[in-house]
DNA sequence: GGGGGCCGTAACAGAACCGTAATGCCGGCG
DNA sequence: CGCCGGCATTACGGTTCTGTTACGGCCCCC
C-alpha cells in the first residue's frame, strides 16, 4: 500500500486546501473530479485512504462496495466529506462502511489528524463479520467457524469467547474481562470457568495443530496469538526460542 | 461491558441535547461536569463509552492516562469534543489515544453515527499503549515485549519491572521504590530480590547486546538508560553512559 | 417425560515463578 | 596491601497459578 491520499471531490478549492494539509504532513496527494475518474487514478496511485465527496445514500453506497470490490482500492480506508449541513446524513456513510467522516469546510489539523487515526487503526473494521486469526477463519454472520477450510462445531460460549479474542487479537484480557466481554451480561460465573472454556476451545483446535494460538499469560489471562510485526531487519541476532545459553 | 454511555461537559445544555440524542438512539446515559466527578459515576455505571470535553493537552493527557488506569474505565471508548474552533487542537487528542472527536455544536445524527462507530470497532484499534528505549517495544495491552521485533518472553515480576522503569526511563529507584513500584501491593519481599530479577532480564536482554539498559547505581538502586536518540536533536538529554559509578 | 448437550463448579496434580540465603567478585578506602 | 561494603550470581524450597478431569444441574428438543 502506497502511501498516496487520493481526494475526490468537485470542487477544486476543496482539494487544493487539502492537498496542501497533506502534503504538509507528508504525504503524497492524488485528486479526481468524481468517481469513475477516482478509479482511474486509483489504479496508478494505489491510495491507501481516499476521500470520498457525500452524494447521497445510494451513490455512496455503491461507489464504496466499487472500490471494495476494484484491486487498487480494496484495503483502502475512505473518508467521506460532505458539507456541514450535510454531515447528519454523511454520517451515514459509517453504518456503509465508510472509515470516518468530515465536514466541510474542514480545519486542517483535525484533518490530518483523522487520516493519522484512520490509517493507524487496522482495516478489519470493514468486514466485522469475517475474523480471521491464521488459518482461523470466523464468520459471526453465519456463526460459523472454518479451520483451513473444515468446519468447526462450537458452542455457543465456546462461540462468544473465541469471537470476543479475534475482536480483540493480541490484547490481554483477565478472566474477569473475558466473563464481562464474551459472556451475557445477566451471568455470574466465576472461578475456573473462562479455564474451562478455554481448555475446550483448545481440544477443538488441537486436531488442525492450532490450538497453541490461544495463549496463556501468566497471572494476568489469555490472549490470542498475534505474530511479531515490525521485523524491521535484525540480520545477526541470535536465536532466543531456545535459550539454553548459559554464560 | 454495559451499554452506558458517560457524558462530561460542564454545559448542561450540551449534555441534554445529546442526552436526547442517544437515548433516542437507544443507549443508556449517565453525566458528569468534571473528569473527577466522571471517575466516580464510572465506578457505578461502568461505560462503554466516555464523551470528554477538551481541555488542553495537558489535561486531556492525564484524564486518558487516568481512564486507561481506572479499572471500570480501562476498555471503555473515548471520544473528544470540543467546541468548532479548537477542533483543531482537539483532533490531536486521536493522537493521544481518543477513539474519535467531535465539533460542537454537534449533529445528532452525526454524534449517534460516530458512537455506533466506535462501539463497532473492535477495541484493537485503540491505539496500544506502547513504551520503547532504544530497540525494546514493550505493550503493556498486549502483555508483549519485543526486541527488534522478536518476541521475547517474560514473567510476571519482569513484565511488571521492566514497564515501570521504561514508564521512568532515565529515573533512578532505590531497590525499596521498585518494590513499591513495580511490585503488587500486598507483597512483602525484601533483601536481594530486586537484584535477582534485574538479574534475571538482564539474561533475557542479553542475546540482543542490550542487557546494558538496566543500569546499575552503585549505593542508590537501579535506571534504565536513556538510549542516544537518534543522531539529531539530543541535546536536552543528559549522557547516563559515564557517571555510572556516582552522582 | 426422557435424553443429550452444554455449562458451571470443585478437586487435584503439575508446572512456573518468586523470595531468600549463600557465595564470589569488584572497587574503594585506610 | 588488606579490609569492607555493595553488587552479581547461583541454587533451592515454598507458594501460587494453571491445566485437566470429573461431576451434577439446567435447558432445550424430541
Amino acid at each position: 500500500m502506497d502511501g498516496a491520499v487520493l481526494l475526490v471531490h468537485d470542487g477544486q478549492a476543496v482539494r487544493v486546501s487539502a492537498r496542501k494539509a497533506l502534503a504538509a504532513a507528508g504525504y503524497d496527494v492524488a485528486e479526481a473530479v468524481d468517481v469513475p475518474t477516482a478509479l482511474q487514478v486509483a489504479g496508478r496511485t494505489r491510495p491507501c485512504l481516499i476521500f470520498l465527496p457525500w452524494l447521497g445514500r445510494r451513490p455512496v453506497r455503491e461507489a464504496l462496495s466499487e472500490l471494495r470490490a476494484a484491486d487498487p482500492t480494496r484495503r483502502s480506508r475512505i473518508i467521506v466529506w460532505a458539507e456541514q449541513n450535510e454531515i447528519g446524513d454523511a454520517a451515514m456513510a459509517l453504518e456503509l462502511g465508510a472509515d470516518d467522516c468530515l465536514a466541510l469546510p474542514f480545519d486542517a489539523a483535525e484533518l490530518v489528524a483523522r487520516v493519522n487515526a484512520c490509517l493507524r487503526r487496522p482495516l478489519a473494521a470493514m468486514r466485522p463479520d469475517e475474523l480471521t486469526a491464521g488459518p482461523l477463519l470466523l464468520d459471526k454472520a453465519m456463526h460459523r467457524l472454518t479451520i483451513h477450510g473444515r468446519e468447526v462445531a462450537l458452542s455457543p460460549a465456546e462461540f462468544r469467547l473465541l469471537a470476543f479474542l479475534l475482536e480483540n487479537q493480541g490484547r490481554v484480557f483477565s478472566r474477569e474481562e473475558l466473563l464481562r466481554g464474551a459472556w451475557p451480561k445477566n451471568i455470574s460465573a466465576g472461578g475456573r470457568t473462562v479455564d474451562v472454556h478455554v481448555r475446550r476451545l483448545r481440544q477443538l483446535l488441537e486436531p488442525f495443530h492450532c490450538d497453541d494460538i490461544i495463549q496463556t499469560v501468566r497471572s494476568f489471562g489469555y490472549r490470542l496469538a498475534v505474530p511479531a510485526r515490525d521485523a524491521r531487519g535484525s540480520a545477526e541476532l541470535p536465536d532466543v526460542s531456545t535459550h539454553s545459553t548459559q554464560l
